[in-house]
DNA sequence: CATGAATGAGGGTTCATTCAT
DNA sequence: CATGAATGAACCCTCATTCAT
């Protein structure tokens, strides 16, 4: 009976204990989903956490209770984001092996990410480089294709730095301009293909690289980013 | 009699008028010199007025006798940011005729700046978009000569906010660059090479416009950045 | 079993909200009881939160939890005070029909309260006519019970706003006297004689109307008045 | 020739002190002017330093010049004030010897101020009994009215101080009335003859005493309160 | 774990007063 | 004596963080 009993008692801990995190996990995913919004809308130094627990429609203590600083919270945020578009983004680079190839895809992914989650735009301008550099793709990715490219030829001979410049400060630059301007469907390949450029390659190689066929229908279903939007939609409805 | 002295009286207002005038233009450059280094070191929202007013040593009621809010403080730094920029650089941009010569020298004359003066370099990167937009050089003279680069097939046909970003986003990664990384003497040439390139102009032709003479010495003499350096310095040594 | 789980978890959220909403009431009311004293001692326009919290001893944010401006916190105060009156005057006022002897029991009872709570009177007499205009015994009260007077012919035949700068007039001079002069004990009584004589009330019936027994004893046990005497006691002892 | 220089010397010395302070006086009563009407219409405890200077057009100096603080400034404008009124009632109160018919008189000039000159209403108004009790008015004359009518016979016995409130009270609060309501013409006179019935004056006494003729035209010819208006129309008119 | 009242350091702003010109 | 820039104490208000329930 004790042994029934402690068996009934474990899963029963058990069970309790797998709901516990998974309400955990959601009530995170929550805060995270609130604080990308807040981070977007008032900028990274603004009021944080009334407006996230207000937005959550948490209370303080809840807050706390997840993430113990301002800062931690920013790095949450960043980190998510950065893996979120990892995630998305890695799967559609992983056939590709020409470093021109992959540049250019991810340049394009990452335009149109930002074209379809303006909070998501919002919250890389508004971080600045921190919001980018805690992320797999901007520090391992993109230097590794960078000296890949240049290692054979594809790319002009330049310092790693400013070839990370190259990329990186364009992508930013539109970013910012894709969440104020009206911009057309294919901003993302001609950025694409002028980067390559800038990098060395011919432009008639360029554009093949910049235009080759990418299906982003999709892409983001069920991701942070969605959840966020979603949020920020129904919040707006109000 | 009543004349001589009505003269001097007049005489002696006008002097108290001009000391006084000369006073306040000297005190006002003072804060803005304060207020540049802190916006730098600290950010564009972070506390402004304790930091300005100790760094440039006055009392806070004469901070606020200068500018009421935060947001006037930031603008009139950025805008004076602007000025002090085009005043250096407009006299080197006026015998030359192409476009691309233009953007290239430019392009090497901000990023030389930004290499002397840290601080401006600072107050760029995290002021951000709007530390930029307020002067005359992105929001005139570059979208000017983007246009006529594009009209005389100098460079490739492309949409005037994506020529923008691609001049604009490599400049500013590169500021962030100069001031946390040591960088080879030509990394500004190297720079205006590759956005040139990316504007659709030839590689040799692209070297040959970024790689022209261009004498930097003593660009700077007795401007705001030559003070707030000197101001940093003299805190620092404190 | 889960129904009374959630029958006790219920009955323990009951039990919190209410408990927290009676800690709010209390907090509330003590910060009333300050300013009450705060707005007495300094005037209406003068410092008023610093002094208040470190009369209610609580930090800067709860008062701020509690009224968002000075205005604000003067408002409640004024309505608190004139409730309070209210309250305690009402059921006197009950049984007596004629106007003439509603407004001098109205007047006697308000002198006697001035006499007993020296805090109060000082709240009237720097809170000005604002302090008064607040509440309902001077605005509806007294502008009914002299219109009824003057149509019952019990009063002269006087324009509305006359009776009320000859009642309200003699009122708060006289609070401003028991506050600064030692006066006699029937001084509300002689003071309602004369109100009511001014009314075009007769001498001898003036005199009986001011002067019928009434019994003032334990009016204001455990008022905002007696609480607020209490605190300024306590202050004053430390 | 010795003598003749001093004496010339003397008489142009005299002349300069006499300019001079010809000059101070007419800047002081400026001053007081504006003081005035800012009192009345910010309260006293308002910003008034540099609502003073501005509405003056003189600088803080020379505000300084004049007023060592607040304070004194407030205290030479009640000062002023009570003079000013004094000097345009006591000629009028002269020929009268009953303390009815002076009294009654005395009440109808203030009113009939009040209701002409609305800062110096206001100014009563809001400086409280302070800007009252600073002048010989309400603290020489009146006292001294009451307790000569009491004496003869023509009052009540009444306690001074009772007495002084059953005045000043009703005058207060018609202040502030015809400052905010509009009023008959012959508010004035009403209030008179009630304030007399509550002294113990029979009804048609006192309606004799309280609507003698009375000329009040011209009352204030030039007066500060003059000089206030017009200053006041010239400022609303900018 | 959720809750929300309480905290208090920190930052912004005002304004009476001084003082060199 | 007029001027107005400079001063700094005094205030107001916010918001990240803690903690008893």
């Amino acid at each position: 009976m004790s042994t029934r009993q402690s068996k009934s008692a474990k899963k029963s801990v058990n069970h309790r204990t797998r709901v516990g995190a998974e309400r955990r996990e959601k009530m995170r995913a929550r805060l995270l989903e609130s604080a990308l919004l807040v981070f977007a809308s008032q900028g990274v130094d603004a009021t944080v956490v009334d407006e996230v627990i207000s937005t959550a429609g948490v209370s303080r203590g809840t807050f706390y209770n997840y993430f113990r600083t301002n800062e931690e919270l920013f790095s949450a945020v960043a980190a998510e984001v950065s893996n979120e578009i990892l995630r998305i983004v890695d799967p559609l680079l992983l056939p590709l092996t020409d470093p021109a190839a992959r540049i250019a895809v991810g340049i394009r992914l990452v335009i149109e990410l930002a074209r379809k989650h303006p909070p998501l735009a919002a919250f890389v301008v508004r971080g600045g480089p921190a919001a980018v550099a805690a992320g797999g793709l901007a520090t391992e990715y993109l230097p590794r294709d960078l000296a890949a490219g240049v290692e054979s030829g594809r790319f002009s001979t330049l310092p790693p730095r400013l070839a990370y410049d190259l990329v990186l400060g364009p992508v930013l630059a539109a970013c910012h301009t894709v969440l104020t301007e009206r911009v057309p469907a294919d901003y993302g390949e001609a950025l694409a293909q002028a980067v390559l450029q800038s990098l060395g390659v011919a432009k008639a190689t360029a554009r093949r690289f910049a235009t080759q066929m990418l299906d982003v229908t999709e892409l983001t279903a069920d991701s942070l980013f969605e959840r966020a939007d979603a949020r920020a939609t129904s919040l707006a409805g109000e």
